[in-house]
RNA sequence: CGGAGUAUAGCGCAGUCUGGUAGCGCACCUGUUUUGGGUACAGGUGGUCGGGGGUUCGAAUCCCUCUACUCCGACCA
């Protein structure tokens, strides 16, 4: 390709709606335009990388056996209404009727229709396990899509769907899908880890998303570097401390504070750190006989309401109690809530379980309890998991602290079980000629998401630094003074011709721009290889190779040029 | 969905308070210049000032209304 036969619409500035830099990248790089909110085209250099991401899922898939089928985007609401996912969707599914006033939905996921599908054709057990992907596009109405093609409406998703006579089964394909998931990302050249994570609502036994490590992410996960121990910060244990409580030490006193309600203020206020203080929060519980529970932590630490809303006293989802509530149960405002003499049930975190001569509210405004100690100030309330995980916490693997990092969810692989087939009633006859119902896997990438996940964790501040594998080209060539010299046209253009034949692919730059426009253009796009030719280097018999991750360019003799070359560019797709 | 904001040339913005000839930078076109990191000069194209209604001799500017977009929050494979 030549940049003459290209739209390249790169720009200077970055528009001013585009928060995070994959955003402004892609938009400067002419990649992607917006054309409402959520909704992007995609233009020639942008289809060109998300081409090749689609290009590695599509191999990887049919290597690990599955098969690739195309499902409807429009989809007749009846099959959510016998699912049941009608409700559960709400406003996120869009609706609509045909010129016949059938009822359609734009489909969010394709659960219902595979389901539908499998029960039409798989009748024997003799069929199974079996496994079906598409690389399709999704249409959710986000309530706020933002970020680019990170959280837009429109996107293109893999999905894959797995159905199995056995548990057993299940769990080797999902073994396999989460070998084929490490090879996409890995072959990708991206940063990632797979981590658990939480089941949600479907439940199930098994559930690991894959995560591009990136500060901007939108999740946190919980990774030991000793043992390879990933998991979602909404689950990653927070293990009982190993270390028991110390004797009480001083005598329980209660002091004045006046308007200090957040830990911060009472620990400037009272000169003591953020742990020895213990806050509690009221939440709405699951037994209307108990329609309050307290929940007490350490200061320093945050409520995790994933796990929190995991017990049965708690109602799901968790829900905080209001001011007002507060007031009329306890007679103080949320600031001043403490567990002595709280007329409530108690769970306490199994962290604050273990302080002692601690600080809290005196369930009174403008007061708070010093000195305070379980089992001699009160009773020890029943102790849970309640708190997100921090960095330093011992892993629960038992091999190291944990530190957090930020990620990009871009996969998530999931052990359905028999939700789906059961509500679609989808079945096949097993050894015993009986009906017996399937057992379902999904797995899910995010194929667009992944484009802005890559430029993420890679760029610079020139622009995007494609992995190999991803870049829309492997190779550029900038020719210095092109139109004015006849030597480096053609040298640029047998050099370009070369590279055609053996099947690289390669962008040769032919504007009549200044080289610093070039070099600019060529470096947002991000293009790996670059290759400069030009007067100076002809007379010397040397061409000019820098490779767009490191800082300084190389002098190739000419004789040597296109060995190197090869080996560079197996060394970048390696 | 709650809160806040924005809408003026393809992009980024000023002008709005205090009504009176629609501007700047980038991009684009012409020409000259320059040629290893977004060059310089000169000239030029491009606008229903988001839509509708109102006030006024006169509205980008004041009032009403609608729409779209963005940010924060809540929510979320």
């Amino acid at each position: 390709m030549k940049t003459s036969n290209l739209l390249l619409a790169t720009t200077r500035e970055t528009p001013s709606d585009a928060v995070v830099i994959s955003h402004q990248l892609m938009i400067r790089a002419g990649m992607i335009r917006p054309l409402a909110g959520g909704l992007y085209n995609w233009l020639p250099l942008g289809l060109r990388v998300l081409r090749k991401v689609e290009a590695i899922v599509r191999q990887e898939m049919n290597r690990s056996g599955a098969q690739e089928v195309l499902m409807p985007l429009v989809q007749p609401l009846e099959l959510w209404q016998e699912s049941g996912r009608d409700q559960d969707m709400g406003q996120e599914m869009l609706r609509f009727t045909d010129r016949h006033d059938r009822p359609f939905v734009l489909g969010p996921t394709h659960e219902e229709i595979i389901t539908d599908l499998v029960r039409r054709e798989i009748r024997s057990y003799k069929q199974l396990p079996i496994n079906f992907y598409q690389i399709q596009t999704k249409f959710r109405d986000e309530r706020r899509p933002r970020f680019g093609v990170m959280r837009s409406r429109e996107f293109i998703m893999k999905d894959a769907y797995s159905f199995h006579l056995s548990r057993e089964s299940l769990q080797e394909t999902y073994e396999v899908m989460h070998q084929t998931y490490s090879q996409i990302f890995n072959r990708m050249g991206l940063n990632f880890r797979a981590v658990q994570a939480d089941t949600g609502a479907i439940g199930g036994d098994g559930s690991h998303e894959f995560h591009v490590l990136a500060d901007s992410g939108e999740d946190d996960i919980a990774i030991c570097q000793n043992s390879g121990y990933a998991a979602n910060v909404e689950l990653a244990e927070a293990i009982a401390p190993s270390q028991s409580r110390s004797a009480p030490g001083q005598n329980l006193e209660k002091i004045a504070t006046p308007k200090q309600h957040t830990i911060e203020e009472v620990s400037a206020f009272l000169q003591q750190p953020y742990q020895k203080i213990l806050k509690t929060l009221l939440v709405k519980g699951a037994d209307p006989a108990q329609p309050i529970i307290a929940l007490v932590l350490r200061g320093d630490h945050e409520l995790n309401e994933i796990k929190a809303e995991k017990h049965p006293l708690i109602a799901a989802p968790l829900t905080l109690v209001n001011e007002n509530e507060i007031f009329a149960a306890i007679g103080c405002n949320a600031g001043s809530i403490g567990p002595v003499g709280l007329p409530i049930p108690i769970i306490c975190d199994r962290a604050a379980a273990v302080c002692a001569d601690f600080v809290c509210g005196a369930n009174q405004d403008g007061f708070h309890l010093q000195g305070v100690n379980w089992e001699r100030d009160l009773p020890l309330p029943s102790t849970f998991d309640l708190r997100k995980v921090v960095a330093g916490d011992p892993s629960p693997c038992g091999q190291g602290p944990l530190s957090i990092f930020k990620g990009i969810e871009v996969g998530h692989i999931f052990q359905l079980g028999n939700k789906y087939s059961t509500a679609l009633n989808a079945t096949v006859q097993n050894e015993n000629s009986r009906a017996q119902v399937l057992e379902m896997g999904c797995y899910g990438i995010g194929v667009t998401r992944v484009v802005a996940a890559a430029i993420e964790q890679n760029h610079d501040e020139r622009g995007i630094i494609w992995p190999d594998a991803l870049a829309p080209f492997q190779v550029c060539i900038v020719p210095m003074q092109m139109h004015k010299s006849p030597r480096v046209a053609e040298a640029a253009q047998t050099l370009y011709q070369a590279l055609l034949a053996q099947g690289v692919e390669v962008l040769l730059d032919d504007r009549s721009e200044r080289p610093g426009v070039m070099f600019s253009d060529m470096d947002l796009i991000g293009i790996p290889h670059r290759i400069v030719i030009s007067e100076r280097g002809l007379d010397n018999g040397l061409v000019e190779y820098k490779y767009r991750r490191e800082p300084q360019a190389e002098e190739i003799p000419h004789a040597d040029f296109m060995a190197f070359l090869t080996q560079r560019l197996s060394e970048g797709a390696r």
